[in-house]
DNA sequence: AATGAATGAGATTTCATTCAT
DNA sequence: AATGAATGAAATCTCATTCAT
């Protein structure tokens, strides 16, 4: 049992050199370079993770599944529309930070990855979605899907001379409904 | 001068061919693919264009300048943020429509073609933004370089389940100045 | 038109690598060595012969040709059974000589090989065949498909101590008719 | 002592396993294969058999010794022809059962496995061979060795278009002397 | 100028074998 | 003694690119 801990380290350090490469490379970098950044033979790569979705998605689990569960609680916290503009800068840190992560998911070898992301965070954006719609703060019927995807999108590339946050912004913005002139 | 008609005949057919094969396999298609739908050898395309950014540039140099020498006529005919918002439309037309295109232009190998399409519509969608300021139909400041980065990012990978142009015009619509409360 | 003798020339050189190397080292052997061999680049055999199966039946094509022609003449020439004895040995030298060629008929993977064989011999032996019974010189009913795998496998491996043409004449022989006695 | 009985036990499941899977996946199965099928880690393997030969030998060797202790037992209860064509009914149905192990005679990596087979057999087939030519009852000088060597040969790839059963008896019925022609 | 055959680097994947625990 | 994680050497196959004709 003693070995489950150095194989546990290991799986770590794969973890920690994908998402190094991953950045450096893009997500599909040689699986040579990541084997040799982690600092294990390739076999090893492909003992914990078969595929190649299964690495990227065990890289960025974590974070995944803390966007997921930070939906609830600012909807509990905020207005609707306020809770759904801040949900979606949270996605988009994640996308923006994780650099070249969003223009991947566009690649149908990744079918399983973009899946996770969707199964997992779709359920959440949408539940923001309604909540804003029911409060009659945003318009039009745009899918949580649909925004995930578009912000997802907006995410790619983001450097010194396109500030993908505040194209973000600008999008959520033009969700909300006018608001109604005064009386 | 007879084989330079030749020589002219086969650069079109290599852009034509280019452009099918494009929209069918992606823009990073093998290039022998490119070569057998053109019915030339591989030797011609290099020969041509020597690097696939070149190729790419032009293919798509007709549509670019169109899109180009569209934005004057629509200021000319419309209000500054109408005009704004047709000629998003058509250079967001351009983008879904050319399959892949928009996602290439984060590759750093394309540098090239990436600034070709700026140096080209970057000035254009400039005096349509600034026009729209001037008349206060926008608010912030944003650049033209982003808000076309911000299209093009929208653009990618358009499909049945994501309506690319929707988000266009969401993104759009947010650019918009909040009405002014009537008095 | 030129290239067209170039290329020949190395195909020509890649048959007779490919010979070479399958006595070596097994039908089998890594793609890599029989390039070597040959003196060509990988990407040479597989232009020339996309599957190792293609490879095969071209490399032993011209003998299984040759083959199959001899049967008719033979029975053209000689009692049935006699002449189904030579046929066979013919087969048999066909098959010892190309040391190991018969070991792989049995994997699936060289299915098409194995059916290119069977596909042109198989008639030739039948019709062989098919003359003894008529002629009351063989008994039992044999078929050649099971007549010819008899032969492959006795002839695999025939070396100093095994002399694989001698346990074939011996099988030919237990085919016979037994000879009526006497009066 | 305790752990002999474990290191014998363990023996014991290797041996069952590597036998199932011999079966399913041949005999050059994946060392991992057996492992997971016996239970056992694979350093396990490598400690009682260090080269696969060893292991193919160990599963075989009660089957071989059952063979070779038939064969006086034969002799003595039948005519020497009749003993023989039995003993070599015995020998081909442990081939053909044993599914793929003919053709590994042939690999010269299996050189030990392959001598083992020779050294226990050969000499009980040589004295079947020997009482059979001291009664007359066959021609010719074909060594226990070739024959075997033949028999091993027809019993690969047995399937339903195959009955190597079948051939096997045809090679020992094309070894029996002519009957000499009555008086 | 054009051709397309040839090259060969590089990416993936599989397993036999070793060795730290 | 046993385990099974790790290793890394093969082997396959694909193209971008070159270059002889």
């Amino acid at each position: 049992m003693t070995q489950r801990a150095d194989a546990r380290r290991n799986q770590q350090a794969l973890l920690d050199a994908a998402a190094e490469v991953f950045v450096r490379s893009g997500v599909d970098a040689p699986v040579r370079d990541i084997a040799a950044t982690a600092g294990v033979g390739m076999g090893t790569i492909y003992r914990h993770f078969p595929t190649r979705a299964e690495l990227i998605i065990a890289v960025y689990r974590h974070q995944v599944e803390a966007c997921a569960e930070a939906g609830p609680r600012l909807l509990a916290a905020d207005p609707p529309l306020v809770a759904l503009g801040r949900w979606i800068d949270l996605f988009a840190d994640f996308l923006v930070t994780k650099h070249g992560l969003a223009g991947l998911m566009q690649s149908d070898d990744f079918r399983p990855l973009h899946e996770y992301f969707l199964d997992r965070l779709v359920p959440v954006c949408t539940s923001l979605l309604d909540a804003a719609a029911a409060a009659g703060e945003i318009q039009g019927d745009l899918t949580a899907y649909e925004l995930m995807r578009g912000v997802g999108n907006l995410c790619i590339g983001s450097d010194d001379r396109y500030d993908a946050r505040r194209l973000v912004r600008l999008l959520v913005s033009g969700l909300a409904a006018p608001r109604p002139a005064s009386p």
